[in-house]
DNA sequence: AGAACTCCTGTAGTTAGGTACGGCTTTGTG
DNA sequence: CACAAAGCCGTACCTAACTACAGGAGTTCT
């Protein structure tokens, strides 16, 4: 296997290989006499690389990943869990973004008489946690 | 009020206030004979951006609602409704992130025999959608 | 053998939202 | 007036994960 064929097997770029190399995510074969070749084992590498990735885990997080003993459970576990911490975070996050704006976009919605909701929002400091705080006679 | 003024009542650094006037999203006042001077308006709008950018608003389209006439009430809705559609989306993903990663550390926790389940799922392609789909065209 | 394609290497650019720095001018304080 | 802090300006750097390209070498098809 070529590195066009060992990409277009793992559904990436060349470059993208490349890229991985670079990171120390898949080795370089030795360039015998031409050009270099791959094997099935690097195949395997590249589609595990990018089925963590679809988990959420960063490359420095796979790079972790590929270099365990297949059997230390408790570090793998503790990566896992970590993403999942780090994932619910991020959707809590996200939730409550959604429903800030939810209740805007509605409430524009409806129609009332005044400025529309959703700028007003944004341009009345006191609608605003983050611009509630304590300006002392509304000079900063 | 001078830039290091602006920025420290705005919760954001002077390298930040320069950004975004570079952005074309705070004005720059002429420098009469020294140092620019900022007024209560620039603050207003510089903390009109911060409480956009908290509900997921990107720079760009926060230069988009600053533009808006407050009357726009038809655009502005767009906009926001657009952002939710976009958090929908990225709530969604985590989500099946997060319970494919829980699954995995659940079984792993659970201590079964074999190699560590979290890492079988990364190494065996037959086990991941993304990892069996011949996929091609994420390729340039 | 020659055309056309792929590979190799190195370097630079992309997006988003900043952060950092060097060298100079202006401003504020003792 | 001296001196330090702050402002100004341009440019480079940061993270993450790629993407693009130049220019030469190797490979494949006819």
């Amino acid at each position: 296997m070529k590195i066009g064929d060992l990409a277009r097997a793992g559904g990436v770029s060349v470059e993208t290989v490349r890229f991985y190399q670079r990171r120390g995510l898949l080795s370089e074969p030795p360039r015998g006499a031409g050009v270099r070749r791959y094997t099935e084992g690097d195949l395997e590498r590249l589609r595990s690389i990018r089925a963590a990735q679809t988990a959420g885990f960063s490359l420095e997080e796979i790079a972790v990943l590929l270099g365990l003993d297949q059997n230390d459970r408790a570090t793998a576990r503790a990566l896992a869990e970590a993403r999942i911490a780090a994932i619910d975070e991020k959707i809590a996050t996200l939730q409550m973004m959604r429903n800030a704006l939810k209740t805007l976009a509605t409430d524009c919605a409806k129609g009332g008489e005044g400025p529309c909701p959703i700028l007003a929002a944004f341009s009345l400091p006191a609608q605003t946690d983050a611009a509630r705080r304590p300006t002392r006679s509304r000079a900063g």
